[in-house]
DNA sequence: CATTTCCGAAACGCACGCGTATCGAAAGGT
DNA sequence: ACCTTTCGATACGCGTGCGTTTCGGAAATG
């Protein structure tokens, strides 16, 4: 019932709400992610930082994770570009972990930190922040794995899940625990000891 | 000078400080760490939780970080078993990753997860909460690769940070980031994922 | 017994962030 | 012109934890 005003135009009444605000808070949001986490991430701090009152925060988000939420979602990265048919597996591989080297990828562990304890506490946040931060870095390397094993360089019976975690996990474990460098020297050792194997040739 | 009596016994004069009280303390802090991360953490919770003053507290640890140090230090776990000659590097390596499947390895990673965070912006607990809960861990891998490498059975080219890095990232990740499950059956996985490589034999 | 220190409990002033309310001005539709 | 809503600013009462102080009693030494 009146399907056509309600979905297209609304019909506000009065002063229309500015989208630059929008914008500014979620990216206040961002900064102070990464600067103070999650816990120290106060509402207060974001209007400071945003140049914008309480009031606009809290008309436009009832608490602090659905802010979050939306501040995640809007940090998604461009799409990753389509691998030419004449790239190895390994060299594919490679410049897809290069991802998790690039100076860009710093501030999003950074963020990741923040975010660690308080995805154990809260499954909303913790479902949002995989989508966002995780789950589209292992489609990346799940493509180029499956077609891999299309192109007969992974073997058929690699189970791909493990695969993906033995190539993610060590940059993760270094960004936020050991901070040891992440970079491509690493990504290359990494990807050529996963695909080679750490056993000689006489042992397989 | 006086060296004999101020290291041996030092004589304070008053009522000695009860050891059970430090003790009380520390685990309660270990509790807390777990339940409610490092940033959550507060002094009067310990106080409560160990039944103790807040008072009696702040004589001892002068605050927060120095408190939460000593509790990660008293977390030392049992050293572990020397390994038999009879057993195999890829059984060894399972052995040791099986560390991390333990049920007791849950706490120790929800209190890994509330530190996360403040480790990056403190770089004294940093050093404490990789001394106690990494280096350890660490240790006991770089030792079957040793052992490997002597063996032959690691080829001696392989880079023993990578590969250790290799072994425990995918467990680090499971259990702060994606919430998959950890246990033996993945730790085999990536043993011999690592051990054998991906690629086929024809391609290497 | 006198002295000293430790212990648990309570209260203190302070700072911070919560979520709400109120204000005058600005920006739109009718 | 009139109405409605947004905007930034400010203030409110409330709760929590900070680090300190005070208190009465307990446990040690000399």
């Amino acid at each position: 019932m009146n399907a056509g005003v309600e979905l297209s135009a609304a019909r506000a009444p009065g002063r229309p709400r500015d989208p630059q605000v929008d914008r500014s808070i979620l990216a206040a949001t961002l900064e102070l992610l990464g600067e103070e986490g999650f816990d120290r991430l106060s509402i207060e701090a974001v209007a400071g930082r945003a140049g914008v009152g309480k009031t606009t925060v809290y008309r436009r988000w009832p608490s602090k994770i659905p802010l979050v939420v939306d501040a995640l979602t809007a940090m998604k990265s461009p799409v990753p570009s389509a691998i030419p048919d004449d790239v190895s597996t390994r060299d594919a591989l490679v410049r897809a972990m290069g991802g998790f080297t690039k100076p860009h990828e710093g501030s999003a562990a950074r963020v990741l930190a923040g975010l660690v304890d308080a995805m154990s506490r809260n499954e909303e946040l913790a479902t949002a922040v995989r989508a966002v931060l995780v789950t589209e870095r292992q489609r990346g390397l799940m493509e180029v794995i499956q077609r891999g094993k299309r192109r007969g360089e992974i073997r058929p019976e690699v189970d791909a899940h493990v695969m993906i975690d033995l190539l993610g996990g060590p940059m993760v474990l270094r960004r936020l625990i050991t901070g040891d460098p992440v970079n491509a020297r690493l990504a290359l050792a990494i990807v050529d000891l996963v695909m080679d194997g750490a056993a000689p040739a006489s042992s397989r």
